[in-house]
RNA sequence: GGGAGCAUAGCUCAGCUGGGAGAGCAUCUGCCUUACAAGCAGAGGGUCAUAGGUUCGAGCCCUAUUGUUCCCACCA
């Protein structure tokens, strides 16, 4: 079985093919088998106008470590994969390619539009499908789903019904945040603020009755024209005698009221502030209570209305067919036309010319701005379907607060919570055509509304069949809600469904809590009684070597492909898992990848090494009888490898867990068991040989498998060539921890021996004296049968000609080093400078006698004996024994040397 | 304004329920020792942000302070 194989590990060469295996094998399949439990995760959808980027890599590198672990170990598992549809982002990606071409999305029509942009998903859509097998994701690709395919539509239209039936969506003219730019409405939570330079403007409006001049602030003074009050707190005694005046809006010259409102607050400002219903979320409520008409001013693009927009809006109030609050359309006139920003210069100069500003002060504040496109937000009144949240909140708070669903880290819980506490009704209508076309449709005989799953015959008021489909669609996060039980087949009763849900791990980042996490918790619960998920891992951010997030603008991201193609993807893997802890971002270093490709080349190597030694009929992994010291050593600290990462995987330390591997594989397989390994694999001993070969065989093997879900295909490379049982890593059994592979005196002993090699490997390194200088030692020590055995060790690892091992030694001038249980000399009589030697023992005596004073400080304290474990005590105690006996030693010497 | 995180070696970060501080990279020294120079053997380097407190014992728990990052919030 001898192989040739590459010095060095090429990832190239392996994974491609490897994954082929894999999907050839169909060990991705979950074939929903009786009696064994089961284990779900749902990916987070990426949109189909994505590329793979660090943060997915991120994401689905923690899936997959889950995914693998939990399969290896005996459950039914399902990683279910799937694509976003992202309603804005594709549709922007397709009109601005529709532009280049001087296509218009109205050219088009409706119809037109939705088949190019099908056309794209099927031609885009799969691209970071792709990418994510790249990764080595081992979902269930025969399950892959599409947030808006058949089923989810279905899922979609059934949830709406029913929220429409129980009157937990409604329809109506409310305050919305529009963006000019993307002409759509959107959600309160997919508005962001940033810090914009603005001014102050003190206006001075004059007061009808009284002629005086009233001031007030605005930082936006383009919507005064939509004003319909003014408004000053009911308290405030500066203007009591104001109550029921009215001031003269300037521009207009139209006559508006002076109202008394809560919202008016004393401290700030004059304590006067203008009421502009129509386009200020604030305004829009004083408005509400004290029955303000609402009067608009801007179009949905973001321009001022004009003769035309007044006679359209007109004529549907004139019809009757207004619902409430539908506001009325201002003919700005010379205004008309201009965008809000123009009008605003405008404005502000008309203002000037009539002495209106009074004093204009510079100031800072957070203006909303659209998270897709950056573009200031209007806030708008428009006629949109809202989720009222308030009834949908309340279980999906209790049921966190009950731990049915946990977050880790648990900190998020509270962010989670507050986002649940704090909600407003949930804007889910959108003016797009990428999307859930909304299942209502209006009677154009009666004006009733008719909701329901398919499209209707009639209208379920009049019966008439005169019926226009709703033209928007829904929110995109809409059919992302509902994504752990629509991907199983929901409304339907699926075998997927009853099998596999609720779900039970969800790992996303921090920053989509609010947007996805939360409604998919309560859209569970409210359409399928359960929580979707028992936990979610919440990972951070990715950002660059600067720790700047990534991002297109910036120009600093990372490109996980790239990675992938230079290094591989078990390195970018490990990389990624590594020293990552839950909750926290983490910087992406091109040392980091190196040091994690250094170490799938170390692992390569360990195993080229293992197979240049193999029988050619080498047997499978097993233990092997007669097990020398090292062997019980090297199987004691595997078994308590497997213990350390099982507790880690369940915890979700996964960054911990693959610490632990790396640590056991480089430091202590590597250095030690293999070195000392070769003593046997070159000596004369048949059966000594056999044993070593298969400790060897048994421990790479195993602790491939507890690497494998970090490290999939160079693990599976490796395993496959070492004897193996079975056809994939990827479906052997998980280690598990073993009581009769605990060695304790073994490993004791093993420490003992080593720390002697180490303490003459740092001698004879502080003397420079090059390995080829062997030397004899002497090792005086009460383990005298242990050192004995272990002599073979020291003569390999420390550079010793000759062993010899006493109880006692008298070795004229030659070197010390004296470890906790043996005292050596090393005859370097040329090389030693007696003056340095004494001052060196001198030094470390001092050393070990701080060590002793500070155990006895603990020994000697009543408190710590009295109130600390005995564990602890003990550990304490044998620390004392231990620097007492160096100190011991160390004496002796020095007396020795004088 | 409310909430949360972070502050540990020169750099990037781990440190699980409190028991004498770790890794990778970088630096320095010596090695091509027949698995690996993407390697081996060694070394140096930390008042764990500051000040109090709880405890027999604090990087870890509590309080305050400083710096920093993020989330949420309608401030006109």
């Amino acid at each position: 079985m001898k192989k040739e194989l590459a010095k060095q590990y090429d990832p190239k060469n392996v994974e491609d093919r490897i994954y082929k295996t894999w999907l050839d094998g169909k060990y991705f399949h979950a074939k929903c088998e009786e009696g064994k439990p089961t284990y779900t995760i749902v990916i987070p959808p990426p949109n189909i106008t994505g590329q793979l980027h660090m943060g997915h890599a991120l994401d689905n590198t923690l899936q997959d470590i889950l995914i693998r672990w939990k399969r290896m170990s005996g459950y039914d598992t399902l990683w279910l994969p799937g694509t976003d549809h992202a309603s804005i982002a594709t549709e922007a990606k397709i009109v601005e390619k529709m532009r280049e071409e001087g296509i218009t999305k109205e050219d088009l029509g409706r119809d037109g539009f939705l088949e190019r942009a099908w056309e794209w998903k099927r031609q885009y859509g799969g691209r970071i499908v792709e990418q994510l097998k790249k990764l080595g994701s081992s979902c269930d690709w025969d399950r892959e789903r599409f947030t808006l395919d058949e089923g989810c539509n279905k899922a979609v239209n059934t949830v709406f019904k029913r929220l429409y039936d129980k009157d937990l969506i409604y329809r109506g003219n409310r305050m919305v945040n529009w963006c000019p730019c993307c002409n759509t409405s959107i959600s309160d939570a997919e508005v962001e603020y940033e810090e914009k330079d603005g001014n102050f403007w003190h206006l001075l409006y004059t007061v009808k009755e009284t002629g005086e001049k009233l001031e007030l602030a605005t930082t936006r003074p383009e919507t005064m024209l939509g004003d319909t009050a003014v408004a000053i707190n009911a308290e405030d005694e500066r203007y009591k005698h104001l109550h029921g005046c009215h001031v003269i809006l300037p521009l207009l010259n139209k006559e508006i009221p002076i109202v008394c409102d809560e919202h008016a607050d004393m401290t700030k400002g004059t304590g006067v502030v203008k009421i502009t219903p129509a386009h200020d979320p604030n305004d829009f409520e004083v408005g509400q209570r004290n029955n303000l008409p609402i009067v608009r001013t801007f179009t949905y693009d973001g321009h001022l209305t004009g003769a035309e927009d007044k006679r359209i809006a007109d004529e549907l109030i004139a019809s009757g067919r207004a619902s409430e609050n539908e506001p009325e359309v201002l003919d700005c006139g010379k205004y008309a036309g201009m965008t809000t920003m123009e009008v605003r210069k405008a404005i502000l100069a008309d203002l000037e010319a009539g002495g209106y500003i009074k004093e204009i002060e510079p100031l800072k504040h957070e203006v909303g701005t659209c998270y897709r496109c950056h573009n200031t937000i209007e806030p708008m009144v428009s006629k949109q379907w809202f989720v009222r949240m308030v009834p949908l909140a309340k279980p999906a708070i209790e049921a966190v607060e009950k731990g049915e669903t946990k977050f880790i880290p648990e900190r998020f819980t509270k962010n989670y919570l507050n986002w649940m506490n704090n909600t407003r009704d949930w804007c889910v209508s959108r003016q797009l055509w990428w999307g859930h076309r909304i299942p209502a449709w209006y009677c154009e005989d009666c004006g009733g509304v008719t909701v329901d799953v398919n499209a209707p015959e009639k209208c379920c008021k009049c019966g008439s069949a005169n019926l226009t489909q709703d033209e928007d669609t829904l929110d995109t996060w809409f059919s992302s809600a509902l994504w752990p039980f629509s991907t199983l087949g929901w409304p339907e009763k699926t075998k997927d469904l009853e099998h596999y849900y609720p779900t039970n791990t969800l790992v996303t980042g921090y920053d989509i809590i609010g947007f996805w996490v939360s409604r998919m918790i309560f859209s569970a619960l409210e359409y399928t009684g359960q929580v979707p998920f028992d936990s979610v891992l919440i990972h951070g951010l990715v950002r660059d070597a600067q720790g700047r997030k990534m991002s297109k603008s910036l120009g600093n991201g990372i490109d996980p492909l790239e990675i992938i193609d230079q290094y591989g993807a078990d390195a970018l893997r490990f990389s990624l898992a590594t020293g990552n802890s839950p909750g926290n971002d983490m910087r992406f270093l091109p040392e980091k990848i190196e040091a994690s490709r250094n170490f799938a080349n170390k692992l390569w190597n360990a195993n080229r090494f293992i197979l240049m030694n193999l029988d050619e009929d080498e047997p499978a992994p097993h233990i092997p009888e007669n097990l020398a010291t090292e062997d019980k050593w090297i199987l004691s600290r595997f078994n308590s490898l497997v213990k350390a990462v099982q507790n880690s995987l369940e915890n979700y330390e996964l960054g911990i867990a693959v610490q632990n591997l790396y640590d056991f594989i480089w430091d202590v397989f590597c250095d030690w068991y293999i070195e000392i390994a070769k003593i046997r694999l070159n000596g004369d001993d048949e059966e000594g040989k056999k044993t070593a070969r298969a400790v060897l065989v048994y421990v790479m093997s195993n602790t491939l498998k507890l690497l494998h879900p970090f490290m999939p295909f160079i693990t599976e490379e490796i395993w496959l060539a070492l004897p193996h049982d079975g056809e994939s890593i990827m479906i052997s059994e998980w280690c598990k921890y073993d009581e009769a592979l605990n060695f304790p005196a073994e490993e004791a002993a093993m420490e003992r021996i080593m720390s002697a090699i180490k303490a003459v490997r740092n001698r004879r390194a502080e003397m420079n004296v090059p390995p080829s200088k062997k030397a004899k030692l002497y090792i005086a020590t009460k383990y005298i049968d242990e050192f004995t055995n272990g002599s073979v060790f020291m003569n390999r690892l420390a550079s010793a000609s000759d062993v010899e091992v006493g109880a006692e030694f008298e070795i004229e001038g030659s070197v010390s080093v004296i470890t906790e249980s043996a005292k050596i000399f090393i005859p370097l009589n040329e090389l030693v400078d007696f003056e340095a030697e004494r001052a060196r023992l001198q030094k470390e005596l001092d050393a070990a006698k701080k060590d002793l004073q500070f155990v006895e400080n603990k020994l000697n304290n009543p408190g710590f004996v009295a109130k600390a474990p005995e564990k602890v005590i003990a550990q304490e105690r044998e620390k004392q024994a231990k620097y007492l006996a160096k100190i011991t030693m160390l004496e002796e010497s020095l007396e020795k040397l004088k």
